[in-house]
RNA sequence: GGACCCGUAGCUCAGCUGGAUAGAGCGCUGCCCUCCGAAGGCAGAGGUCGAAGGUUCGAAUCCUUUCGGGUCCGCCA
């Protein structure tokens, strides 16, 4: 609930209203009673559904309840004009004061203006970006954390106590033949020094093998029995660096072969500096994530045995051997006997498996573990973003949630579907053989080229991203989202705040706009627009509900449109120009409603974490 | 074979968790700049909400079936 909201204002008096109207009911019975802006402004500024959704309670037809609740609205003091229309709806006229208010409203709580109770300081536990520390984000992964990190923001401003998380899957197959990929880097690195040459040519005849193979990839390949899944020049640098710290300590021992201490030292080095370089990418998209858990770490410190015992003992682990998937058997498929986790209980289609039939734990008992650790750390709700390839795992996810928690902590998934990146109308070709391959620092470096700003290329990535639903499909198109007309959103709610600013610099920024006259805001354009600001309570909140961010991208798109109208009406008339030097007073009225369309202009950005500019160059 | 997401105007998409005559931008049509707020503005045409059933006072929204597009389906993470 926002104290600023005036409509739960207003649905709060219609509940009291039907209350006294109807004493035998019971309070739950207008739980589904709703005050919204009605789709046709001409039927007023407010509408309730309270007489239909209550009528079959009280056992009187919706138009009759209607009358009675119209008759006692009218006669609130907000309210001008009160109605029953079609089938039971209350329409409400407000009393033009009561609008108006709004403004001194947003001047006095200035970006706060919309802030809610809704999360009640609950801890929620968002968890987005979390993409894999082999290598450079992708713009594949740069949707989520655009979309995750708008998604905290607007949580906290609906009253959550947000943690944003980034889990990093630093165990498993994968980092191993990251490891791989940083020694074989290491061992070229290590043979341009002249240590390096002396080793190889003092070493044994494997040790002289290796150096061979390490100017090959193929022969590094067969030396190794390896694949090295990659093979992209960002680990040169991990590898220099290795020699630079290490020297020749990580080197092939006469056996040729690495010993298991250097491998994993490499692979933590790799890890550590693949997140540093993920973290400065991040910080480019304006991303700061307050918790870095290590899925390793987890691992080392029994997190998942633990998981997995927790669930052992509520009767949820069984070992057994899963059907093939029907319709299309893998070639090799075998059965095999394995650790499984009950998620049919829960709601998904099969059971899971916990180990593999080696006996060792799979990726989802590892994340079982790292949900199972926010729980301990006292996350209330728990909320990840992923990509659309991780929908089929939803529902374990939450099977494995509500398993451990008993269903008091809710998971909620957000996906975030394929985005496609395109230039001059074709989809950019995305291959990382053919270095086509296009990293999120790459984007945002084109981008900042065409605009001639990291911040302008920030915020345009950012901003567009948010213009459609998350589990929507997307297309990124260059050009658009830099592209200065009204076609393009982002620029389109930049250029009202700018607009806003330009005309409040032009008035000397008086201070004193709380105490100004608002009654001389008559004009219906200005009137709309006071209505439009204050629907953005009630949006924050619909849109934190929703876990959709997007909606505030659209609530801007529409209040800056309003602001362009009232604007070009200013040109066709001159006496609805902001600023006129006959009339102070309606000047000083006319800036305060622009400092307040400001105002709800830079906390909508806020969420979505774009800087809102002074001027448009 | 199954799971999940998406099908809304010629195009790209919204649609406030079931509300009234389904909206916006682009495109299209017609008006509007010698100057004064045109990187434009105003107005208009354009939709059986993929299809068929069902639930109820009321469905683009919920359920079932079905047709397209996408993502995925033990021993990757």
């Amino acid at each position: 609930m926002s104290t600023h909201d005036i409509f739960a204002t207003l649905r709060a008096r219609t509940v009291a209203i039907l209350a006294e109207l109807l004493p035998e009911l019971p309070a739950d019975s207008f739980a589904r009673v709703q005050m919204e802006p009605p789709r046709d402004a001409s039927h007023g500024d407010m509408a309730t559904n309270a007489a239909m959704v209550v009528a079959k309670l009280a056992k009187l037809p919706p138009p009759k309840l209607a009358a009675q609740l119209a008759e006692r609205l009218a006669a609130l003091p907000e309210v001008a004009e009160a109605a029953p229309a079609g089938p039971g709806f209350v329409n409400l006229r407000l009393e033009e004061g009561f609008v108006r208010a709004q403004v001194a409203s947003v001047l006095a709580a200035g970006e706060r203006y919309g802030d809610s109770t809704l999360g009640g300081g609950l801890k929620v536990n968002l968890e987005y970006v979390s993409a894999n520390p082999t290598g450079p984000m992708h713009v594949g992964h740069c949707r989520g954390a655009v979309v995750g990190d708008a998604l905290a923001n607007l949580l906290s401003k609906a009253g959550y106590a947000v943690t944003k998380e980034y889990y990093i899957n630093d165990a498993g197959a994968q980092v191993q033949a990251l490891a791989w990929a940083s020694y074989w880097r290491y061992l070229q690195a290590l043979l341009a020094t002249p240590e390096g040459q002396a080793l190889a040519a003092a070493g044994p005849a494997s040790l002289r093998d290796f150096a061979a193979s390490a100017r090959d990839r193929a022969d590094f390949e067969s030396a190794f029995t390896v694949t090295l899944q990659y093979g992209g020049d960002y680990l040169v640098p991990v590898g220099q660096a290795l020699v630079a710290q290490r020297g020749v300590a990580l080197a092939p021992g006469a056996d040729g072969q690495p010993t298991a201490a250097a491998l994993a030292e490499i692979q933590a080095t790799t890890v550590a500096m693949m997140m540093v370089d993920i973290r400065a990418d991040l910080a480019a998209l304006g991303v700061q994530q307050d918790v870095f858990t290590s899925e390793l770490a987890l691992v080392q410190a029994q997190a998942v045995s633990t998981a997995i015992a927790t669930l052992s003992d509520k009767g949820l682990v069984y070992e057994g051997v899963l059907e093939p998937p029907k319709g299309k058997t893998p070639d090799d498929w075998e059965a095999r006997e394995q650790t499984l986790f009950r998620s049919t209980q829960f709601g998904d289609d099969v059971d899971r498996p916990l180990r593999k039939s080696d006996g060792s734990n799979t990726y989802f008992a590892n994340d079982i573990a790292c949900h199972a650790d926010k729980i301990a750390r006292g996350e209330a709700l728990l909320i990840d973003v992923w990509g659309a390839d991780h929908g089929g795992y939803v529902k374990r996810m939450q099977a494995a949630v509500k398993a451990l928690t008993d269903g008091k902590v809710p998971l909620d998934v957000v996906l975030c579907q394929i985005v496609r990146v395109m230039r001059n109308g074709e989809p950019v070709r995305m291959s990382k053989r053919a270095g086509t391959f296009v990293t999120l620092r790459d984007l945002l470096d084109d981008l900042a080229e065409m605009t001639g700003s990291q911040t302008a290329a920030r915020d345009a990535v950012r901003f567009t991203m948010l213009t459609r639903k998350a589990d929507a499909q997307m297309d990124f198109d260059l050009d658009k989202a830099v592209e200065q007309s009204r076609e393009n959103p982002a620029f389109y709610v930049q250029y009202a705040h700018a607009r806003c600013r330009s005309v409040l610099r032009t008035g000397g920024e008086p201070a004193d706009l709380a105490s100004a006259p608002l009654e001389a805001l008559t004009d219906p354009a200005e009137l709309a627009l006071i209505r439009r600001i204050a629907a953005w309570p009630r949006t924050v909140e619909a849109a934190a509900l929703a876990r959709e961010p997007h909606r505030i991208a659209f609530f801007l798109h529409d209040l800056a449109g309003d602001f362009h109208v009232l604007w070009n009406k200013g040109r066709e008339d001159a006496t609805l120009r902001f600023i006129r030097e006959d009339e102070p007073e309606a000047t000083r009225a006319r800036l305060a409603l622009v400092a307040a369309t400001a105002t709800v202009i830079r906390s909508g950005l806020q969420v979505m974490g774009v800087e809102a500019v002074q001027e448009m160059r």
